[in-house]
RNA sequence: GCCGGAGUAGUUCAGUGGCAGAACGUUUUCUUGGUAAGAAAAAGGCCGGGAGUUCAAUUCUCCCCUCCGGCUCCA
């Protein structure tokens, strides 16, 4: 028997198992999924214990082909009839299922595995953030090391897009109410936003997105065409109401920093620009490491600004800039912007969750609604196109995803402390400190701690600190240092110049300062 | 927000209607060491918050907060 049909058959058994415990109940859908099989009940009050219990009376159930060890259930939860949470709640109950017990083994064993690259694990084993229930969900505190890996990336993207020939802004957290008006959020993104706070008389929002903002910059004096197009850039922190249960470490969070940016331009530059921003956020997504993706084209939400006539046309250049760049892209279809269609790269972690992190933006409505204006060859006025995108998405989910991707062990120009120097006796200490500032930029960290050696490589191995320098009386001798290269254990002695010239070579990211 | 589960030391977790426990971490002392845990001692707790039941609540009940797995939504 096929596989998807144990799993579609093991949906009827489930159902029929459930009916025979709890006969009260109203059968839902099933559903043959990946690894699995779901199937959705209603007037079921169960709880986890329950699960075996129904896992049992199942295995009475099946037939022959089945084998009782192949299959199990996991998971309760509850999910909404049709999707639409608008309806009522069903229960539902997950299942696995899988040709032999050593691929359901397997499969389990892999769920550990994954477990193991859980970010929020990470985050507090490595000490880089940490949220914190007194000062709210959602809300996180960057530690000593998660600030640096923030501040790396960000110099990273300040140097990056100021060589791009970007403009860097920075703008306030509120704004008036007023403003949230015209730009349309206040109608069409009202439910993300927080309630207002009253300032004198006039009511402010924090901000949930920096566009307006970027706007009034723009319109802070008369633009020619000879100036377009502008690119304002800006890592803007934003706060935006999620729902509580949505909420998932860094991933998914209440205040952000989007790496944001709007390119104001003629229509004639805008395929151009998109196509290159485009391009070479893909290139930028690379030097951190993510090379897999998926990309969707979001087109007209339900509740939209503007005319139909427009968005076609904006959804319309964003697929001339998918197919010149031959990117393989699907349709989101209604999962636009209130303001305009997007595409959206979903970048994938190392067991191939994605992640939506890029957006790039073809918007003709914050122009118009904002009346904002440029003087064309004529000197007549004429109305520029802006184009919103985020390379990264937010640092948050960002680096969520990266510690993800690489469990931890990040690349080494990204590492929060690049190597420990490990001095084996206090009277070594001296020369370690000689060592550190012979690395110059190059992130150390110093481990005189009163601890043996194999002590401070141990903790150093979980720490997964990218080179750990032994160095004692030998080391003195030669001017050298003993370096054990994460996960490749000892590589060996080598002079100190060797070391350095190694680590510029093999991590061309770094810049030497 | 909704369905189900959970909150005990800095961390991971035992435990009980009647003095609060372990391991790791931390601190101090000893130890001056060569590639994944040297030894000893000490400190560390409003048992998430509030209300109720009880002679007595960390334990039982209710409300709130936070977290976990889903649903819906999203950078």
């Amino acid at each position: 028997m096929k596989l998807d049909t144990i799993r579609h058959s093991l949906t009827h058994i489930l159902a029929a198992a459930v009916k025979e415990l709890f006969p009260r109940v109203k059968l839902g859908t099933g559903s043959v999924i990946e690894n699995g099989f779901y199937c959705d009940f209603d007037n079921l009050k169960i709880s986890d214990k329950d699960l075996l219990k129904i896992e049992k009376k199942m295995k009475e159930l099946i037939k022959k082909e089945i084998k009782p060890d192949t299959f199990k259930l996991t998971k309760l939860a509850g999910a909404y009839l049709k999707g639409d949470e608008k309806n009522k709640m069903l229960t539902r109950i997950y299942g696995i299922a899988f040709n032999t017990k050593k691929e359901l083994d397997q499969y389990l064993k892999m769920q550990e595995e994954a477990e193991k690259r859980d970010h929020r694990k990470l985050g507090q084993k490595l000490d880089l953030f940490s949220i914190n229930e007194d000062i709210g969900a959602g809300l996180p505190l960057w530690h000593g090391k998660g600030a640096i890996l923030r501040h790396i990336i960000e110099n990273y993207l300040y140097e990056e897009l100021t060589s791009q020939g970007y403009e860097w802004l920075t703008t306030p957290h509120i704004g008036k109410l007023s403003l949230w008006k015209t730009s349309g959020h206040w109608d069409f993104y009202k439910e993300n936003i927080y309630s207002p706070i009253k300032i004198d008389k006039e009511e402010y929002l924090l901000k949930p997105m920096n566009c307006p903002f970027h706007v009034k910059v723009y319109q802070s004096k008369i633009r020619s065409y000879k100036d377009l197009p502008i690119k304002f850039a800006e890592l803007g922190t934003v706060y935006r109401y999620e729902k509580s249960g949505v909420l998932h470490g860094l991933t998914r969070v209440r205040g952000f920093t989007q790496d944001d940016a709007h390119i104001f331009c003629t229509p004639d530059q805008m395929e151009k620009e998109l196509f290159s921003i485009l391009k070479y956020g893909l290139e930028i997504l690379k030097t951190f490491g993510f090379k897999d993706y998926e990309i969707y084209l979001s087109t007209r939400p339900k509740k939209f600004m503007g005319t139909k006539k427009m968005w076609q046309k904006a959804t319309d250049s964003l697929k001339h800039a998918c197919e010149k760049l031959k990117l393989k892209y699907e349709l989101d279809p209604e999962g636009g912007v209130f303001y305009c269609p997007k595409i959206d790269i979903k970048i994938k972690d190392s067991i191939g969750r994605p992640w939506q992190c890029s957006t790039f933006q073809i918007d003709f409505n914050l122009p118009k609604a904002f009346n904002i204006s440029y003087i064309d060859e004529k000197g007549k006025k004429k109305e520029p196109i802006m184009i919103h995108r985020a390379l990264l998405g937010s640092l948050e989910r960002f680096i969520g995803v990266l510690l993800e991707h690489y469990e931890g062990a990040l690349p080494v120009w990204l590492s929060p402390v690049q190597a420990w120097i490990i001095p084996i006796t206090s009277r070594h200490e001296k020369y370690a400190e000689e060592i550190s500032k012979k690395l110059g930029s190059f992130r150390t960290k110093l481990k005189n701690e009163n601890e043996t050696v194999s002590k401070k490589i141990r903790q150093g191995e979980i720490q997964k600190i990218p080179y750990l320098l032994v160095v004692g009386d030998k080391e003195m001798k030669t001017k050298s240092v003993r370096v054990r290269e994460r996960s490749k254990g000892d590589i060996g002695e080598m002079k100190i110049d060797k070391f350095i010239d190694k680590i510029w070579r093999n991590y061309p990211n770094l810049r030497k300062n």
